[in-house]
DNA sequence: CGCGGAGTTGAAGCGTTTCAAACGGGGTGG
DNA sequence: CCACCCCGTTTGAAACGCTTCAACTCCGCG
């Protein structure tokens, strides 16, 4: 196996796979188990892979393998590895001084884990699998080689950092909301519209985390996340089995999503004027990224 | 002035401002004030500009001027401008369904705004000046000749989106804090911060927002602010005057920061067994950066 | 079979929200 | 120059919602 690496990367010394290395010392939950196509990472990305000769298979880019619950990532750690998601998702968490775990996102197929790397610093923030998982390892000196042979990598990149952004400031506005079950339904259709980006169900959804860090992240205690859950159900919004949701009324849900702290009436109307009141538009999906937005 | 512009991007059709086009029309905040160098604003983006021939002062990066309550971004825009704060703060936010304005962060010298132009979408969010402001203005397809002739540009671009990436998890930090008190305390160790960053106190601090943006922040009544203030200033660890803040115990008010919920006892101490227990490093700052952190 | 973890549900305490009122500063107009 | 108003800030009191502690069920696993 390391052979493939190695003939994918002579310049790299032979047998260093890119592996975080507090993760591989601490945990064997890391494998080096095989090698992807750029053209497959690219798409990942959300780049289409023009241009890129699909006949030149030769080049590989390094996949690794992690197993539920391992760790990918440890916060503190300094080795300037970037990943993208292939299979699987991640919860992204900090640990506190007091030992307390606050999730900060979830991650899934095509998103990039360890951004913070290209800034120089130690990791921010400890990353977990879910499950079963499979991540492109792309360490950061060799994406100089890798930029110059194909020079949408670095687009994409560019392209993948801006988006990991925006959904950060999404993931802001579950956490901040008021109410429980505002915070728990938005979270919902965040899920749900980040199932349908890769091709999932979009209504029926399997949560690969549990109601903890789903509180974590949420800011409430675990029990009100149990609450919300129900509350919501009664409501006819969703159907839920332990993990298994089914969004039943999605308009209700997304009604559900938008109240907020009580509006300061006339005084965010000035600024925001005649915007998009009265328009089904949420700050998400269904009307994601192609909402023309009357300017 | 538009001379001056033309002479620093020639290959740019003439008086073609990178302004954003939704704030140009709707407020007459944002002006074009001039240009900066490239050295200024790689230094800002924390890139010394080694390398960098400083005897080459003809060409210049476009700055514009933005009044106090000027809006430089406009939620729903689809203009690809990128901007580096140069002077002055934002605030940056987005504007809800019912109009409630849900504040994500402040912005200060050095600090990106509009990356999401570079994923290809819509601006996820609204930018306003605090009070007068000077920004770097980066069109997107300005960039591309910008990083032919200075290749750190494309560098420092890199670890500008990846520092935001970095703060984005800082603000959720802050956000999701359990206790009000604890939150604000978080909010303003983290302003304290970001203020030696750039070189002042970090010890007395000047507001620049109101106790509504800091509430809509960090997700609490503006009414919950003040009295939180009050209970920090009561209990020793800060002075307060209206916007005007001094940290009298950092230590104190660090301590105060740390109170998370209450932690899952020994759970979370099974993954993260025996780190920085004890140690008094906290999450940034004092051992920001350089924080050799024991692996 | 019994243990431990995950999830649900109940009841009590308390922190936050909300409504309300008052204070203070900065602006405008008389 | 003062009065006045507007707005940001502060403080009070009541109601609500969440947290916390607790008990209980369900399920997988040694």
């Amino acid at each position: 196996m390391s052979n493939v690496y190695a003939s994918a990367f002579p310049s790299q010394k032979p047998a260093t796979p890119p592996t975080d290395a507090s993760s591989a010392q601490r945990s064997a939950a890391t494998l080096l188990s095989g090698v992807g196509s750029p053209q497959e990472l690219l798409q990942l990305l959300g780049v289409p892979a023009w241009g890129l000769d699909p006949a030149w298979p030769a080049h590989a880019v390094p996949v690794m393998r992690v197993q539920a619950d391992g760790t990918l990532l440890h916060e503190g750690s300094r080795s300037g590895t970037l990943y993208v998601v292939r299979s699987g998702s991640f919860k992204v968490l900090r640990v506190q001084e007091d030992g307390y775990e606050q999730v900060l996102t979830f991650a899934q197929q095509g998103e990039l884990l360890g951004c913070e790397a290209l800034y120089g610093g130690a990791r921010q923030s400890t990353v977990v699998a879910l499950e079963v998982t499979t991540v492109y390892a792309l360490a950061t000196d060799e994406l100089r080689g890798l930029q110059q042979r194909w020079p949408q990598i670095e687009d994409a990149l560019c392209q993948g950092l801006s988006r990991q952004l925006a959904r950060a400031s999404e993931t802001a506005e579950m956490m901040v909301a008021v109410a429980s079950e505002v915070r728990l339904a938005r979270f919902i259709l965040w899920l749900a519209a980040r199932m349908t980006e890769t091709g999932q169900s979009g209504t029926r959804l399997r949560l690969r985390m549990g109601r903890r860090d789903i509180a974590s992240m949420l800011g409430v205690a675990h029990e009100t996340v149990s609450r919300s859950f129900g509350t919501l159900a009664d409501a006819g919004y969703l159907r839920v089995d332990n993990r298994d949701v089914d969004i039943l009324d999605l308009r209700g849900l997304q009604a559900r999503a938008r109240n907020t702290r009580a509006s300061v009436g006339e005084h965010a109307s000035r600024l925001a004027a005649p915007r998009n009141y009265g328009e089904p538009a949420t700050s998400g999906w269904w009307t994601s990224a192609a909402a023309p937005q009357p300017s």
